[in-house]
This record gives structure tokens, C-alpha cells and sequence, in this order.
DNA sequence: AGCACGCCGACT
DNA sequence: GTCGGCGTGCTC
């Protein structure tokens, strides 16, 4: 007779932990750990659904009482012990029950439909296709069938997926060039078939000296089994894919398997063909347009060993591969592999974590490293590795610092400064391409009341709503709408106007400086739309115009060879946020935006515009002087005891009762500071109100602890958990968040 | 989480 | 006398 332990499919601490089930003989030779069951459960037998963490001989619980499995979950995917052993390390550090912790680790769980792969090549008649290319140059009308087509001349075959998706053509378009007999489309039933492209698409990338010694010394290392993660410092334009694409050429050399994770932001067509030709029908890539049947495919053919290296966005780090051996992270700083909601996990920790696991090794790579992973590097427990030349031997842009308060004392009113506005001139009279970048979320118009000043705020967030441009009042946070006020809600009087300028008034303003130039507008409400992002970027690199005005959003990912001027309108915005996060965020962003300018043959500048010129993380942004930000904000991290000085745990609650919130947070208050009298070695901020104080009616409160051992919050938070049960009423809920400085 | 059990108040 | 309120405790 087997046993096995189940994890229920109910995300309650109560719940959450194995119960032992009889596993019947006719299972007992299919079922397997980490299979998906139906079981019995509570007093009613209620048929649920669990997960299989073990199987043994002998139970542990009184076997009169033990129930038997009802059968295996059809069609449902199983997960890799090792997988399970990666949950169990997410449930542990990020206060998550096992249930959830499974699920984050089972990514998809749909069934496949068999999918089939076209791919796109041109006519083997040089001529007609040259003649054709001839035609389409000369007319504006075609310029999507122009590009198509020296792409496909260029690269014989290319996937038709990334031909729609990144080269933003229509299926239209690519018909009316099959019929013409100009290109040829392929259809095959799955990738393998596909071998061809490896020679067809020769990789011709050789490594500079620079770039070789990096990848020759993380291989050393890893031979000699020193298998500490690796932080590449490498400006933008260093050349970090061609390390990251050596490594991983020689892992798989040696049978092993690789994961890409990057940002889904810079997962751009030039990117991923740069992969595509080294490694073809070897490579899957996961993004969030694929349904979640195409994305469970590709996660079947890494389980079947099709494909050796996928790339993708934090949930690739799930691949079920067993012979892992290297996991890259690109832009290693970004955000995005926090996850943003319940088992707060950060991918880089579990990624070292995995990797830990399997015996492999991680890199990662940024231009601006956070500081959390700089800190690591320069301690040891990551090995640092630094690129201070562009690869292609071109010089950084030239950047200068506006101070827009002397802007504002000589009588320029306009979000343009004298200064950036000569460089737009002189750029649009030489044909060259402009970038304007604004913050958005901070800046964009609110309206407020010019008698008592009061903003027109959400009626159930602690926000003011945003003035669109259709006529209405939108709030960015629960997206409540009302039409645009005639009189203040507050005081009745009529003097009610829009202040600000998002860059829905900074395209006016554009428009109105210089009408002649044609303007591209990109932030959360051009790209709404699917695909938004891809068709405003692709529209801007190939010179459908001449100033890009955006967002966050468009200083990552794509290289716009023609920029060569780049105008960060109010760079000192993020540096109010609140947040101890905020001078680095700030740096981040100025380092980004400058890296835009100048890619190409031209020189490039960058204008930084700011109320807050002394500022250090300007200055240094500024001056691109990595090493030098790193050393000034540790220095105020240590002073005041953020991470990665310390470690954090931050408790996010919400309630749309506020007393019972209040209670709530004043009771782990006087716990937390019951262990302290105790002993325990921790440092209680606050409770006070989120930085959004309500967010759909639900009001919001932070406390933090920090600590230099991160062990003790650990065991707040289990102590949390306990109190959790106890308290009063269901209508509260806790998030967890570490900023932890382990592994 | 979800459900049964259980111990007190106002009703046919 | 009973119906039903939701506090308490358990689920292999």
C-alpha cells in the first residue's frame, strides 16, 4: 500500500500544509509527485483538487481515517519534483501558502492544440525581387511591403510570428506578396522540421576582447565550480547579448539548457533574431501575446528536450528543463521580475535559488545594476564584471542639465527649455529624429480649482482624476470616469482648470513649437490597443516621424539609429515618490533615456530638464558614472538603514474598514515591539498610510520592519500569519514584501 | 476556505 | 417547545 501527501487546493493558512491520502491500486503505477489529483475533502467529501508532493510506504496519520485519491486530474500538467522544492522555497521566503506557491510554479495548465509554424522566404528570382525593392523604395504607399521584403532578401528565411509581431506587417501585406510571386510561405508541423534555418541565417557575431574575457571567465569559473551569479555592468551598446549568446552556446555544447529572461518590454525583433541565428529551432520564445495553449507548448518542448533555451519574461524561470545549466537575466534592475501581487517573489532570488538547485549558474546584466545586486557584486557574493566601452567603438552622447527654475526667472512658461528647444530646431532642419521623454504618472494634467485649489479627486481612491482629451475625468487607478467638472465640487466656484502637462500636452506644445515636424505620441493610452507599443516603435524606426513623444515606456528596447537627441522634460519627478527606491529609479531613468541618443553614426545629446540640478542622482545620471551613484546612495542606505544595508519586510494591508485597519496594524505594532523587548533585533517603521492612501475603496496602510538578519523576518512574518487568524473580521488583507539581501 | 457542530434568543 | 443566529474547530 502507498501513501501520498496532498497540498489542497484552498489558499488558507489553515489549510496549508500536506494531508496524507491512501493512493489506490489501480493508480498506484501512474501517479507520480507533483501530479495534479481530485480529492475527497471535509466532512462532506467534497470532490477538490491537489497537488501530489510525495509518496511513501508507510503513513503518518491514523490510517482508519485516511480517504483514497478519486483519480489523477485529466489533462492536467505535473509538476517536476524540483519544482516543487522551488515552491516550497518561494512559500518560505515571501509569506505564500503552498497551494499558491504550486501555482506560481505551474504556469500553465492548459491543454495543447497542435500548433503549426509558417515561415517566410524570398523568391530565389534576385532579380525580380531587386526590381520590386526598386518600386516599392519609390512609393510612399509601400513601405510596409518594402520593408518585408529587404528583411527577407536579408535573411532568407524568416518566422512568420516575428514577421507579423515584430516587423508589424499585416497578413494583407505578406499575401499580396506571396501572389506576386516575390516571397514564399512555408508551413510546417512543428520546429524541428525547421532545422534548415540554422544554416541558412549564419550568425557572423565575433566577440571583442573585452566581451570574450568576460564570457571566458564566467566559463572558467563555472568549470572550477564557482558557482556565485555574475553582474555584468555593461553601458548600453556594450554588447552584453553576444556574452550572454556565447555562454549559452557553449552550455548547450555540453547538453545543458538555458533561460533568457527579459523584460517583456525589450523583447524586440532585433533581439530575438539576434538569438534566432545562432541557435534556430533550439531557442522557444514566450511572450504574452501567445494564448496560454502556445505557451504551454513551448514549455512541453523544453520537457521533451525540443528546444534547449527559452527566452521569455519572469514566468520562463518555470521551464521544466532538468539539465539546467545557465539562467540570464537581462535588465536585471527592472521591476518587472518583482511580482507584483501575492507570493511577492523577486525572479533574481529565485533564479539563484534555481540554479542553486540544479548546479547551474546565473547571470545577470544591466546598464544601471540595482543597487541590492551592486552590493552583492562588491561583497563577493556575486562575481562583478564591468563594460565601459560601446562595442562598436561609438562615443556616449553629450548631456547637459537644464535648471528649470532659471528657466522660469527668464520668463519661459513653456515645458520646452530654450536650450533643448535649439537642439529640436537644429535636428529637424539636418532630417534627424528626436525623442521626448516625460514621467508620466506623476505629471499628467489633473484639474483643480483656481479659488481654493482643491484637486477633483476619484471618489474612491486617495488620487485626482486625469483630464483626457475626449472631454472626460479619468482615474488611473480604478478607471472610474465622469465627464470633465464645469464648477468645483468643492467650493461651486467656476474658475476650474487643468495644470500639468502629460504628454498629451506636451505633443500640443510640440505641434504649436514646430508645426512642420510630424509627432509620434506613445504612453498607456496610444498603446492600449494590442500591439500598440510594437506599431507606435516600429512606425518611429522607420522614419514615420520626427519626434517621439512618450513615456517610461520608450526608453527600453529598441534602437532608433536616427536619434540623436534625447529630452528627459522633468527628470527630478521620480525623486518624489516617497520611496527610498527613488534617487536609483531616478538614475535608472536618466541612464536609460541617454542611452537612446546617438546609436547610430551620429554624435548624440541628451538634455536633462529638472528643478533639482544639484540633485546626485541627476548629477550622475547625467554624467553616467555608475560606480560613483553606487557608492553615494549606499552610503545614505546605510545612514538610514534601507536595503541592502539592512533587510526589509514590508506589510501591505488593505480594508475597506478603516478602524478595523487601523486596530489591525497597531496590534502587529505591539507585537512586533513585544520581541523587541524580547530581544529580537528588528527596527518597526510606521504603520502610517500608503503612498496611495485608498484605492477602490479600500483604504491602505505600510509598516516596515527592517533587520540585518533576515532570519527574524522571517519569523515576524510567521508570527504575522498566526495573528492573521485571530483577527477580528475577513475584510482585511496582508501582503508580504521582502527587500532581502539572502543568497 | 468551507462546512458542521453547538449553544443562546425570538418565534409558529 | 423549535428555528436559526454565527462563534469555534476541523478537514487526511
Amino acid at each position: 500500500m502507498k501513501y501520498a501527501d496532498v497540498i489542497v487546493d484552498i489558499s488558507h493558512e489553515n489549510v496549508d500544509r500536506p494531508f496524507e491520502y491512501i493512493v489506490p491500486s489501480e493508480l498506484e503505477a501512474s501517479l507520480r509527485c507533483g501530479c495534479q489529483v481530485v480529492i475527497p475533502f471535509g466532512k462532506g467529501n467534497k470532490q477538490i483538487q491537489g497537488f501530489v508532493i510525495n509518496i511513501k510506504e508507510e503513513p503518518t496519520f491514523d490510517v482508519n481515517r485516511l480517504k483514497a485519491i478519486e483519480s489523477i486530474l485529466p489533462g492536467s500538467r505535473r509538476i517536476e519534483s524540483h519544482m516543487i522544492e522551488l515552491a516550497a522555497y518561494i512559500r518560505e521566503n515571501y509569506g505564500s501558502t503552498m497551494n499558491k506557491a504550486l501555482k506560481i510554479v505551474l504556469p500553465v495548465r492548459k491543454k495543447s492544440s497542435p500548433i503549426v509554424e509558417k515561415y517566410i522566404s524570398c523568391s530565389p528570382d534576385r532579380q525580380k525581387v531587386e526590381e520590386a525593392l526598386e518600386r516599392y523604395r519609390s512609393d510612399k504607399r509601400m513601405v510596409a511591403r518594402c520593408r518585408l521584403l529587404e528583411e527577407a532578401a536579408k535573411e532568407k528565411v524568416l518566422p512568420y510570428n516575428i514577421v507579423r509581431d515584430k516587423l508589424n506587417i499585416s497578413v494583407q501585406t505578406i499575401r499580396s506578396l506571396e501572389k506576386e510571386g516575390l516571397i514564399r510561405i512555408d508551413i510546417m508541423e512543428n520546429l524541428r522540421d525547421a532545422f534548415q534555418i540554422k544554416e541558412q541565417l549564419p550568425y557572423t557575431i565575433r566577440l571583442n576582447p573585452d566581451q570574450l574575457g568576460i564570457a571566458d571567465d564566467i566559463w572558467e569559473r563555472y568549470q572550477a565550480q564557482d558557482l556565485r551569479p555574475s553582474l555584468i555592468r555593461g553601458i548600453t551598446g556594450s554588447g552584453k547579448t553576444e556574452i550572454y549568446i556565447e555562454l549559452i552556446d557553449r552550455m548547450i555544447r555540453q547538453g545543458k539548457q538555458a533561460i533568457v529572461l527579459i523584460p517583456e518590454i525589450a523583447l524586440t525583433y532585433q533581439t530575438v533574431l539576434r538569438f534566432y541565428k545562432k541557435f534556430g529551432d533550439r531557442i522557444s520564445v514566450i511572450n504574452s501575446r501567445l494564448t496560454a495553449a502556445q505557451k504551454h507548448d513551448q514549455l512541453e518542448k523544453a520537457r521533451r528536450h525540443e528546444v534547449d533555451i527559452i527566452i521569455g519574461p519572469r514566468s520562463a524561470l518555470f521551464t521544466p528543463f532538468d539539465h539546467l545549466g545557465i539562467i540570464i537575466i537581462d535588465e536585471e534592475h527592472e521591476s518587472t521580475y518583482k511580482n507584483e501581487n501575492a507570493p511577492r517573489y523577486h525572479s533574481r532570488e529565485v533564479a539563484v535559488k534555481l540554479a542553486q538547485m540544479s548546479g547551474g549558474i546565473v547571470v545577470l546584466g544591466s546598464a544601471t545594476p540595482s543597487v541590492e545586486s551592486y552590493y552583492k557584486a562588491k561583497n563577493g557574493i556575486y562575481q562583478l564584471y564591468s563594460l565601459d566601452k560601446r562595442a562598436k567603438g561609438k562615443g556616449l552622447p553629450e548631456v547637459s542639465i537644464v535648471d528649470l527654475r532659471q528657466e522660469l526667472a527668464s520668463g519661459n512658461r513653456s515645458i520646452i527649455s530654450r536650450k533643448l528647444d535649439e537642439l529640436i530646431r537644429d535636428r529637424l532642419e539636418r532630417k534627424e529624429q528626436i525623442i521626448l521623454f516625460i514621467n508620466r504618472r506623476a505629471y499628467q494634467s489633473f484639474v483643480s480649482c483656481r479659488s481654493c485649489g482643491a484637486p477633483v479627486q476619484c471618489p474612491h481612491c486617495d488620487v485626482s482624476l486625469k483630464y483626457h482629451r475626449n472631454g472626460k475625468l479619468i482615474c488611473h487607478y480604478c478607471g472610474y470616469e465622469m465627464p470633465m467638472v464645469r464648477v468645483c465640487p468643492s467650493c461651486g466656484s467656476k474658475y476650474i482648470g487643468t495644470f500639468g502637462a502629460g504628454t498629451q500636452k506636451v505633443e500640443e506644445e510640440v505641434n504649436r513649437l514646430y508645426p512642420e515636424a510630424m509627432t509620434l505620441r506613445m504612453d498607456m493610452d496610444t498603446t492600449r490597443e494590442k500591439d500598440g507599443h510594437e506599431k507606435i516603435l516600429s512606425a518611429f524606426a522607420n522614419r514615420e516621424a520626427d519626434i517621439l513623444v512618450g513615456t517610461q515606456m520608450i526608453v527600453k528596447g529598441h534602437d532608433f539609429p536616427d536619434v540623436t537627441l534625447v529630452g528627459i522634460l522633468a527628470a527630478d519627478i521620480s525623486l518624489y515618490s516617497g520611496s527610498y527606491l527613488s534617487a536609483e529609479r531616478t538614475f535608472q531613468l536618466i541612464t536609460q533615456a541617454s542611452g537612446r541618443a546617438g546609436r547610430g553614426a551620429r554624435q548624440g545629446n541628451v538634455i536633462i530638464q529638472t528643478y533639482s540640478p544639484e540633485n546626485y542622482a541627476v548629477q550622475m545620471g547625467a554624467s553616467q558614472d555608475y560606480p560613483q551613484f553606487y557608492e553615494h546612495e549606499m552610503s545614505y542606505r546605510k545612514l538610514l538603514g534601507y536595503p541592502p544595508s539592512m533587510n526589509m519586510l514590508g506589510i501591505f494591508a488593505a480594508s475597506k474598514d478603516e478602524r478595523l485597519l487601523q486596530e489591525s496594524m497597531e496590534q502587529i505594532s505591539r507585537m512586533v515591539d513585544q520581541k523587541i523587548r524580547e530581544g529580537l533585533n528588528v527596527i518597526r517603521i510606521g504603520p502610517s498610510a500608503a503612498p496611495i492612501a485608498r484605492i477602490q475603496d479600500q483604504y491602505r496602510k505600510i509598516l516596515y520592519i527592517k533587520a540585518p538578519d533576515y532570519a527574524d523576518l522571517t519569523r515576524i512574518k510567521d508570527l504575522m500569519e498566526e495573528m492573521a487568524e485571530q483577527f477580528p473580521d475577513k475584510g482585511l488583507s496582508l501582503i508580504y514584501d521582502f527587500s532581502l539581501n539572502a543568497n
